[in-house]
RNA sequence: GCGGAAGGCCGGACGGCCGCUUGGGUCCACCCCGAGAGGAAAGUCCGGACUCGCCGAAGCAGCGGUGCCGGGUAACGCCCGGGCAGGGCAACCUGACGGAAAGCGCCACAGAAAUGAAACCGCCCCGGCCUGUCCGGGGUAAGGGUGAAACGGUGGGGUAAGAGCCCACCGGGGGGCUGGCAACAGCCCCCGCAUGGCAAGCCCCACCGGGAGCAAUGCCAAAUAGGGACCUCGCGUGCGCCUGAUCCUUUGCGGGAUAUCGGCACAGGGCGGCUUCGGCCCGAGAGGUCCGGGUUGGCAGCUAGAGCCAUCCGGCAACGGAUGGCGCAGAGGAAUGGUCGUCUGAGGGGGCAACCCCGACAACAGAAUCCGGCUUACAGGCCUUCCGCGCGC
RNA sequence: GCGGGUAUGGUGAAAAGGUAUCACGUCAGAUUCCCAUUCUGUAGUUACGGGUUCGAUUCCCGUUACCCGCU
């Protein structure tokens, strides 16, 4: 954890997008118990930290065996990490955690643009 | 042209923008220049490389594997060539394909009998008297029936009935010669010839193999309490040596003592299931197993390898050799993506047709220490060689 | 990633290579005025596909699913 966000300014990439990733099991678990978005392309779970905890926006990608084989897990993370890359920098708030799981067959091939606007309906209803 | 057989290859292409991992440039940042999934990356079924204070080597025992012969290879259970057997008109395909008179075991049910064979019915002969759908003794494996399997097969001779009892052919066994490195094949001679099946049952023979695995292993940092339990072996020798402590003596140098401490030595002990040799460790402690506690960070291993591509040479081939060229992913909760455009396009739709429209979500599938194989999955397409049938010349 | 194991009625387990068995449960029937108890019956491609064998749940090979260990 503390090295996912150590290691998050040193990364080129966290200048535009400074999102922590998540890793800790108990961290998945905090969120699922938390907020929940489900919507067609994929499911949100979003928490608001304690003020002890990390800082800035962090966001976890859950893709089970019930998605499918190792091709199709993969290329739903990957949708998801897209999507994630796009809006969260610029529509999440900071001091959250946000997990995206993925769902069977779905997640992989619904249009991108739809799962782009999922994205932001399903945000507007965890903050909101 | 139709239907097959074998071998090999491809697995959409190019580009723009926004990202990810990584190598290099740059003092750093920005930025720039490169590189970035497969034929199976899969299953983890074999074989290696590499690592290990799991002691080493040889032998024995044990356990496991392989199994026609020859070759290839680092090695293999893989590959190539050959033999034999089975299948197919053929191209060609398939085969765990050593040993069953070394031994043990099993062969249910049925059947008379299931293996150092055997007489239920039947057939034939002899004897008896109650002359019969009878009883007793013997001969007989041709016939019946059972079974997955019944002790050579078919035909003829022969006989009381039969029988390798005799003969011919087929099958089988033994020996010799020839060809072949060999498996094996061919030919000749001899033997009328009881010697099932299962070894993917134990086993025998030959050959091979120690175990665990990159989450191996090594280092750094942090943290905790370096804590507990149990097991195995041992705790010996002494006028040995040193004189370093110590003691006695001397003003001191020095000399002496060896009870005690320390060092050295020896005996002894420990380290694989056993033995031998070697090595290491201990020498009064050592080794092992388990529990409990802390950490869940970083670096190395980590990508140049039995490597790939051409050409030539040797070899029927697998493969080997030589020369030249290439630089070819290295993540670590785990990069290799998202999107748009152009083209190609199996296929789908419309039309009599020319043609038009849709169309990359058209396969299986994602590196995790690395190689050689095997196995399994795979839309569609391409190339080469061969076989059968049909037609033409 | 590396290594190991299991699969038998709905559930949990047995079974020398020779008819797949036991317990609980389900459903049906009998017994009872009714229920319970009791009794009788009921249903398996032995995970799947091949091979060895006369014959495979068992032996061998491959596939699938599930489970476990190792930092």
């Amino acid at each position: 954890m503390t090295s996912a966000l150590q290691a998050a300014p040193e990364c080129s990439a966290a200048a535009f997008a400074p999102l922590g990733i998540l890793s800790k099991r108990a961290d998945f678990l905090r969120a699922a118990r938390a907020r929940r978005a489900p919507c067609e392309g994929f499911l949100l779970q979003a928490r608001q930290r304690g003020a002890s905890e990390a800082e800035g926006i962090r966001v976890g990608f859950t893709c089970s065996k019930k998605v499918g084989n190792a091709v199709a897990r993969n290329r739903a993370k990957r949708r998801l990490r897209e999507i994630a890359r796009m809006i969260l920098p610029r529509h999440g708030k900071p001091g959250w955690d946000y997990v995206l799981i993925g769902r069977p067959h779905v997640t992989a091939t619904r249009e991108f643009a739809a799962l782009q606007q999922d994205l932001h309906r399903a945000l507007r209803k965890v903050h909101g």
